[in-house]
DNA sequence: TCGATGATTGAG
DNA sequence: TCAATCATCGAA
């Protein structure tokens, strides 16, 4: 996936202080596509928690799940018509992982943001981010372009009981086998 | 309005 | 294997 190797930068301005920043380079995503995703949000038509997903692309789509995380993903639109986006799944920390670690109540840093859950609370993501613009670098969430990592897997995703066919979900297989992703390949049947 | 549910995580 | 925990959505 083109997002595959980019870099996450978080930008946080807590109590007037300087600027820290928070990074990860990206190294598992999953894509959501429109009306022929049954997996997907979008999948029912737009409503006002999608609509990050059916406007401009390249912006940041948060949502809450399961009472406890978030989750971040690059609204993404393949062709005109459709809504998608493209969920980040996990990150290899690069800036700012003492920090993360106080978010993440000091766990290792292989399991810092090896999870869409555990990239919201590493990262301090918030529902007002949404909807941020995550091609410009003034955004307190973006994207920073870096290097494509060599092998590039694509198997079925995780999470969800629908739409087991497509095989969306993207990782980086060197960082696979480091750790740094979610290591759940097999489901229970 | 009300009830079901989920792109998850962490503990048991 | 299972509970935590709540915003969102679709049906009533």
């Amino acid at each position: 996936m083109e997002l595959l190797g980019n870099k996450l930068v978080r930008i946080i301005s807590n109590t007037g202080e300087k600027l820290k920043r928070l990074s990860g380079i990206i190294v598992e995503t999953e894509a959501y596509g429109f009306k022929d995703d049954a997996a997907s949000h979008a999948f029912r038509g737009q409503t006002p928690r999608n609509a990050v997903m059916f406007g401009e692309a390249g912006r940041a789509y948060i949502y809450f799940i399961y009472g406890n995380h978030f989750c971040v993903n690059v609204s993404a639109r393949p062709f005109e018509i459709e809504a998608g986006a493209v969920l980040i799944r996990a990150l290899q920390p690069v800036e700012g992982i003492k920090c993360m670690k106080i978010f993440r109540k000091n766990s290792e840093e292989l399991s810092l943001t090896s999870g869409p859950g555990k990239i919201g609370q590493a990262l301090c993501i918030q529902k007002s981010l949404n909807g941020q613009d995550m091609t410009d670098r003034k955004s307190h969430i973006h994207i920073e372009v870096g290097v494509k990592p060599p092998g590039m897997i694509a198997t079925q995703r995780i999470g969800t009981s629908k739409a087991l066919d497509k095989k969306w979900r993207f990782v980086s297989l060197a960082k696979s086998k480091k750790g740094y992703v979610t290591n759940k390949f097999s489901s229970r049947s």
